[in-house]
DNA sequence: GCCAACGTTGGC
DNA sequence: GCCAACGTTGGC
């Protein structure tokens, strides 16, 4: 099981909207970076889990926890030409983009602000991307070990479902 | 609103 | 294939 990390702007969609989306699960669509559209369609798995960023807004920081629930399928949003992020040169034939599904497990209240995350960015969040200067990326990969550190910020979240056991298992930190 | 940083575009 | 111009992102 991988781990990582969604932006979005809570102006456009954030973990309210995602909280009272049916069955707490939404398509994650727009993203239109072929870097980020490359881990979601290649790396992305049911069971992956990833922290939901607030971006661009007052308090920007990791506002819940969402399991990936659908692995990658072509966003519709592309082919929709009264959405913003319709795309012409992309065919039904040969998808240019694509999302996946995520389910909310867990708000994280209060929300673990860019601040926050900083106080360890000379320590174990060291080589989390979202951190370094100019990283804009939309979907970034985290490691085992960034994501026990920023889950070990609010106890509330370890209780929020039976533990899976993740010995033995490994997550690769992928080049970007 | 500012500005740094980055990805994309397009002329050559 | 280079690279300058441009648009976008995102924190402040």
């Amino acid at each position: 099981m991988r781990y990582w990390l969604l932006k979005s702007e809570p102006d456009v969609f954030g973990i309210d909207n995602l909280a009272a989306a049916p069955q707490r699960t939404t398509g994650w669509e727009g993203v239109r970076n072929y870097q980020a559209r490359n881990m979601l369609r290649d790396d992305f798995r049911q069971g992956d889990r990833a922290f939901f960023y607030h971006s661009s807004c007052a308090v920007p920081g990791v506002a819940g926890v969402v399991e990936v629930v659908r692995e990658a399928y072509p966003d519709p949003t592309q082919f929709d030409a009264t959405s913003e992020y319709y795309d012409a040169g992309s065919t039904r034939a040969a998808p240019r983009w694509f999302s996946v599904d995520v389910q909310l497990e867990k708000r994280i209240e209060p929300v673990i602000t860019l601040p926050e995350l900083r106080e360890h960015a000379a320590g174990a969040l060291r080589e989390m991307l979202i951190l370094k200067r100019g990283n804009r990326l939309s979907v970034t990969p985290l490691t085992a070990a960034e994501w026990q550190c920023i889950v070990a910020l609010r106890p509330s979240i370890a209780s929020s479902r039976a533990t899976k056991s993740t010995a033995g298992s490994r997550t690769r930190s992928k080049k970007t």
